[in-house]
DNA sequence: CGTCTGGTTGATACGACTCAAATTTGGTGG
DNA sequence: CCACCAAATTTGAGTCGTATCAACCAGACG
C-alpha cells in the first residue's frame, strides 16, 4: 500500500523509489471530523501538517464583529497546514465543510523528511508556492470581478484543482458548497450568489444542482470568468492531467 | 560591511558567525531600476530572487480588460520572488513603484547557501508563510472590509512593516504610493480613495500629504482598521521590535 | 510658463446589500 | 412510507456604497 502522502507527492515531482519507500514509514494515522466542525482555530499552536484524503475544507477568518472570509478550499490531496514549520500561532482557521478524513503529520515526521530526502522538500515549496499563487489569484477574484465572473472563476479553479487529482467525471465533480460558502468565499452576500448562479445557469455556462457541478463549455465558462490556468502552475514534470478539455 | 541578505535573515533567525560569513560570499550585484518600470513581467522565466534594498515596489496582475489589481507590495527588506525556486514561469508582474534598487540573487546562490545552512532555510520558510499570511489577510481586505476600514487596514499595515525595519520616524514613514496605487490595491477607485481619505483624515486617523504618512493614534486606527497584527507573525526569535507602541 | 501627473469635486447610475417571507430539499423518527 | 423539521434555496422590494463620467485645481518640472 503506499502512502497517500505519496501518492501526492509524486503528483509534481519524480519520486525515487528511495524516496517513497520512506514515506510509507510515516503518516500512519488517520482522522476523521464531523462536516462543519473546526480542524483548528485561530490562535492555536499548530502541531501537525495535515493532509487531506477525502471531503472538502476551507480556510477561514473572521472579524470581530462576526464577518467572515473563507480564504482557500481544500480538496483531497491537499495539505493544509505548511505553518506548523516556523509559525508560532494559526492567525485563521480550518473547518470542514463535508465529513473529513485527513492525515496528521507530525513536525518531527516532517523535519526527517526532509533531511533526508530533497526531493520531499522540492515538492513541499511547490505545494507552498502554489498556495500563495491561489491565494494571490483570489485577491484578485474578490478585488476586480463582478458578482458573475467571481462565481464562474471559482467554480472552474474547484473544478479543475479536482480534476488534476482524478475527481471528475467527464465534465462533472461533486459540489458540496452551499451558497453561503460561496458567499463567504466571494465576498458576496448569499441573496446575490443566489441570483448569480441562476444567470449562470440561464446562460448555459454551469448546471448545479443537488451537490453537483457540470460545466458543459468549458470555454466559453473560462472566457466568462476570465479564466488564466497559469497560476495553478500545473506545468510541472510529474503532472500528466492536461488543464484544458 | 554586512551583506543586505544577512541583515534581512537575522531579523527573525539567529544566524552564526558562520552562517554569516557565507552569506558575505554572495549577493554582490545591485541593480537599480527607475520608478515605475516593471522588474520582470507574468509570463516570463525568473531567474533571480529580488532582495529589495531601497524603495518600494509591487505585485499585480492584470485582466485582460485592463483591470488592474496590486497583490502586494515590497518595502526594504522584502524578498521579490521566491518563485524561481519551483514555477516555471511567473503568474503576475512585478513592478517598482519608486526608484528601486535591489540585489539579485542567483537560483545557483541560493541552492548554495540553503543547502549549507539549515537556518537560511528556514528564514526563507519564514519569509514565504508569512507572505502567504499576508496574502490571506488582504482577500479579507477586499472580501469583507468596507472602504473605510480597508484603506485603514491597509495604510497600518505598511507603516508596521516598515517600523519592523527601522523605515519610521515616531509615527511617520515615507509614504510613495499615490492614490491610483491604493486603489488598485484595495480593490476601489481612485475616486472613492480620494474620498475616503479624506473621511479619514477628518476622523483625525491619518495624516497624509506630501509622501508622507503620520498615524497619530495607531491604537484608534486597530480598531477602526478591525487590524489584529497576528498575521504578520512578528513573535519569532532574532525580532527584537515591538508591534504595538 | 505650458504641460503633465496626481489630487479634488460634483452629479448621476448601478451593482450588490438588506430585510423579510416563501418554498424546496434532505434527513430523521414514528 | 409518511410526517416533520431544519437547512438551504428562492423571490420580492427597497436602499446604499461605490462606480462612472466629467471637470477643475495644484504643484513639479523642463
Amino acid at each position: 500500500m503506499v502512502s497517500a502522502l505519496a501518492l501526492r507527492l509524486d503528483a509534481f515531482t519524480r519520486l525515487s523509489s528511495e524516496d517513497r519507500a520512506a514515506l510509507a514509514t510515516i503518516s500512519k494515522t488517520t482522522r476523521v471530523i464531523a462536516p462543519r466542525r473546526d480542524l483548528i482555530r485561530e490562535g492555536e499552536v499548530p502541531k501537525y501538517v495535515h493532509l487531506m484524503l477525502d471531503g472538502w475544507a476551507c480556510r477561514y477568518k473572521t472579524l470581530p464583529d462576526g464577518r467572515r472570509q473563507i480564504v482557500a478550499f481544500f480538496v483531497p490531496g491537499d495539505f493544509c497546514d505548511l505553518n506548523v514549520y516556523v509559525l508560532k500561532q494559526m492567525d485563521h482557521s480550518i473547518g470542514a465543510i463535508t465529513r473529513l478524513s485527513v492525515s496528521d503529520i507530525s513536525r518531527e515526521d516532517m523535519d526527517r523528511l526532509t533531511e533526508r530526502y530533497p526531493r520531499v522538500t522540492q515538492a513541499l515549496w511547490w505545494e507552498a508556492l502554489v498556495n500563495s499563487a491561489i491565494q494571490r489569484e483570489w485577491t484578485v477574484n474578490v478585488g476586480q470581478r463582478t458578482a458573475y465572473e467571481r462565481l464562474a472563476h471559482l467554480l472552474l479553479e474547484l473544478h479543475l484543482r479536482l480534476k488534476t487529482v482524478g475527481l471528475t467525471q467527464d465534465g462533472s465533480c461533486d459540489f458540496p458548497l452551499t451558497q453561503t460558502d460561496l458567499a463567504d468565499a466571494t465576498g458576496l452576500t448569499a441573496v446575490h450568489v443566489n441570483r448569480t448562479l441562476q444567470e449562470l445557469r440561464r446562460d448555459n455556462l454551469i448546471v448545479l444542482e443537488r451537490r453537483r457541478l457540470t460545466i458543459p463549455d468549458m470555454r466559453s465558462l473560462m472566457d466568462a470568468a476570465m479564466f488564466n490556468p497559469n497560476y495553478l502552475h500545473l506545468d510541472h514534470e510529474g503532472r500528466h492531467l492536461d488543464a484544458n478539455s
